[in-house]
DNA sequence: CAGTGGTCTAGACCACTGG
DNA sequence: CAGTGGTCTAGACCACTGG
């Protein structure tokens, strides 16, 4: 219940950082109210101004909303909107009920092409971890997912946990890799042969190919990868509220 | 250079205000220094935190950035990343150098049918404006607009400036109708015939299809569209930074 | 009414940039 | 060194909610 005032870390990022943590706990429900500005001056011996900046923060990110008059309150989790990769195609869909499963199709260690290494920023026949997967909804294909990851940086990858896990989680446990920049492309293709097998779809159906591309904070790409969405089953859908 | 005390309106938005209108006015040079928090607190009779929370805000919507020990500047001018819809593909076409015009084909007033109702909530049969317009890119055919506006709320709209000027800058002008909330969403189709035919393609070629519905403040639907890119021509890209 | 968030002040000391 | 933004305080008074 106690910051650090001496530490080189800010008070009110000490605080965020307590705060992000339980409201991601769900130490207070959704729509609750969290302690008054007052009572968190208080509990962390702070000024009322500190507290009052960093609920600000959180109320821009959409984590917190607050209420002349009443408090301040825990939001209801949102997608977020920041990737359209991660924005949680999967999430959506286990919220509207489905069931879905990743099937690993390959895991290997290939040289790089020069296509690959033109888009990891490597030098072409480096070793690239070569994934495909398949992701399933009630058991039909949805999507295939091929990832192309530097070798370099991810040296001790193995194919555990990739039914299970979503590949931004594995490489940011086991290696520290966190996208701090993303490129992303969005464009309508036909299948290929080998996609259309995959899929269980007609060669030349319509496919909705994500790109992505995914840099580390130092600068450095360790992800490609590139997602193929069966273009009937899947709309990508957006809200925004303008100002 | 005076702040209204007096006003309801708080000093931080009056500021925010001034300071917002002169950057878009280009009063200050981008990448050039704007003045100092001290200054801007002593120039408007206000304390240095009001001054900062304004700057905050606007380093948070990226038009300034800071740099510790030498100043606030003003940011480059940014495609806004908000709507897909409204991102700018011509604007990107331009930078990029290449000719872009468009070709009005049908503006006409129409029954709504029962999906037409659906999307702008209003009743089957109510009277809409229907316009139809091909973008072309040097000559070349890029993308099908299909635009659906309930009639009682542009009562008065006619064909003129729709070959030269944004719809949406059209309807803000002349009804004062401005998004307050966009939903949006984005497929993988195959052209119709009609659609081959606009687009200069062949049946069954893979389009892109991003739907649009345009919400007022006030919460009414006054816009559904319907954009149809070629598969083969457009790459939506977006960049993000994470934090 | 007590309690909440909303706005604002007048300071303080710090780390950093550039001459 | 003077000037900048970065962090933080201890207050003040306000508008609003709910009992």
């Amino acid at each position: 219940m106690v910051l650090d005032k001496n530490s080189p870390k800010p008070l009110y990022a000490q605080l965020e950082d307590i705060l992000r943590t339980a409201i991601l706990n769900k130490e207070w429900e959704v729509n609750h109210a969290i302690p008054s500005e007052i009572e968190l001056s208080r509990m962390y011996s702070i000024s009322r101004m500190t507290v009052r900046a960093v609920i600000t923060q959180l109320v821009n990110e959409g984590m917190l909303y607050r209420v002349q008059g009443k408090g301040t309150f825990v939001a209801e989790p949102k997608i977020s909107t920041k990737s359209l990769a991660y924005m949680g195609v999967r999430e959506q869909l286990e919220r509207m009920g489905y069931q879905t499963s990743t099937r690993l199709v390959r895991f290997e260690t290939v040289r790089a092409n020069a296509h690959i290494a033109g888009k990891l920023g490597i030098t072409r026949g480096d070793e690239v971890v070569f994934i495909e997967r398949v992701r399933l909804v009630e058991g039909c294909p949805l999507s295939l997912h091929l990832s192309y990851l530097p070798k370099a940086m991810c040296p001790s990858l193995t194919e555990e946990y990739l039914e299970t896990e979503q590949l931004c989680v594995i490489v940011e446990k086991q290696f520290g890799l966190k996208a701090a920049a993303v490129s992303e492309s969005l464009e309508s293709v036909l299948a290929t042969e080998e996609e259309a097998e995959l899929l269980e779809i007609d060669r030349r159906f319509p496919l909705l190919m994500l790109e992505d591309v995914n840099k580390s904070p130092v600068g450095r790409i360790f992800e490609y990868s590139k997602v193929l969405f069966r273009g009937d089953k899947i709309k990508l859908h957006f809200e925004y509220e303008t100002k």
